[in-house]
DNA sequence: ACGGTTCCTTGATCTGGAGCAAGCTTTTCG
DNA sequence: CGAAAAGCTTGCTCCAGATCAAGGAACCGT
């Protein structure tokens, strides 16, 4: 996102590429204009931290394009990612003071940032928005459980063939326009990033990576963008039950 | 939960034991009456399922007294737990047709239904409800994030130490007026379940527990009763960083 | 009291993934 | 461009927890 498209978006919410799925879609022009004052925009690098687990956190925000991460660590430095979010998730938490989980930006990333107190103002008067964070907190409360059968009960191997299917299913919502059986996209995460968010070591990773590149499950190109010939066999892969309709 | 004792409740939302902390909590009297125009009461003895994964679900509901489980179980049999729900814990999604967990009655089980669409209703209505049944949420969400740090990255003598950490507390807050370092509470799941719950098998909860009373961290009075000298040591061994402020 | 479940414990063995180490590839930056 | 850093792969070894197996203890319904 070029500084000069960060300051048209400041404008203008209708030109947002995420307003007809963040925590504002449901609003009115009305409520749209609200909104617009109280909110403003941050960039982060590739790599820096948001915000560190039990800091204070004074404001709440919408990921607008990039990608961040929620992390969790144990005092002898072992990490849990327990969040991956992408554009138009939501960040914060209105009714709390401090985050509980440290947010990072694994690539370069905008938020659109709205105050803590005045966003738990218009909570208060605008059913929509509260409507609309309710729908997203369940379906994030849904994605979290489902993750937690990946973390407590699959193999290595699954538990990638999972993240890569979650990739390729969420891509096919944006890019290709339903092609044939296969897929392709970018990982947004170093293997480092994908053991953590897996509960695995980075070797581990590695190495099931080159399994299903053994297997021709998937080809890649580079370290970063994965090749699948087929979908379903990927999926079969990943131990299904997990994707929903 | 006797049948006089549920008919009792059947009136009046006042005398409910949950009613401070429910979905229900924040509403005023006239709010109160509508709900009790809509709900209705269900028992379950304990092992009866409530609703199968995948199955139509047409009303949401408040544990009232017991314990239920959420659990998903793949093709070949795995089962996760991935969530506990005791008194006052909202089950159920509003804008949601199938059910995406198996709920399950481990203890006998009281439940206070609304039907869905009644509910729906009464969210859009009703700003005391929805904001409550956010806040709810987010916390779930938060607990849930909890979780995947302890699927993903601790010992089983860490998940063990974890859930008996949790459950103390819990019955903390309801029973004992601050009984000095020490804390005694009844298991309300099988080693089963708990293995399901902390994604271990249930050999190795049942060695854990072994090992934790070994090694006098815990006592074991019967097989559910366990009784912990110094809750400061069973929190050590849960590896911190867990238990909120 | 008693035969049958269901639930739990403990022992013996196996194995998937962790831990350690070395080298390779890509990116970054002077 | 070249050197250093960051990120990735692969080989080897080891162990925590799974799996297999055999009893034991508590809880039925009769």
């Amino acid at each position: 996102m070029s500084l000069l498209g960060s300051l048209k978006l400041q404008q203008n919410c209708g030109n947002c590429p995420i307003h007809t799925r963040a925590v504002c879609a449901h609003c009115d022009a009305d409520e749209l204009s609200q909104l617009e004052e109280i909110k403003y925009y941050r960039n982060f690098e590739a790599g820096q931290t948001v915000i560190w687990a039990g800091d204070r956190m004074d404001f709440v925000a919408s990921v607008v394009t990039g990608v961040a991460t929620l992390t969790k660590t144990m005092e002898d430095g072992r990490t849990q990612m327990v969040g991956l979010m992408l554009p138009s998730d939501f960040v914060g938490r209105p009714g709390r003071d401090t985050a509980p989980f440290t947010v990072t930006a694994t690539t370069d990333l905008l938020m659109c940032c709205f105050r803590k107190k005045q966003f738990e103002a218009m909570l208060v008067k605008t059913p929509h928005i509260a409507q609309r964070l309710l729908a997203m907190t369940l379906d994030e409360l849904d994605a979290a459980r489902e993750w937690m059968l990946l973390l407590g009960r699959k193999t290595a191997r699954e538990k990638i063939a999972s993240l890569f299917g979650i990739i390729a299913r969420r891509d096919a919502l944006l890019a290709t326009p339903k092609q044939s059986k296969g897929a392709a996209f970018d990982l947004p995460l170093t293997r480092t990033a994908m053991a953590d968010y897996l509960g695995l070591t980075l070797e581990t990773v590695s190495r099931q990576i080159s399994a299903l590149r053994q297997d021709e499950v998937v080809m890649l190109q580079g370290l970063r963008h994965v090749v699948v010939p087929d979908l379903n066999r990927l999926l079969a892969e990943a131990g299904a039950d997990d994707f929903g309709p």
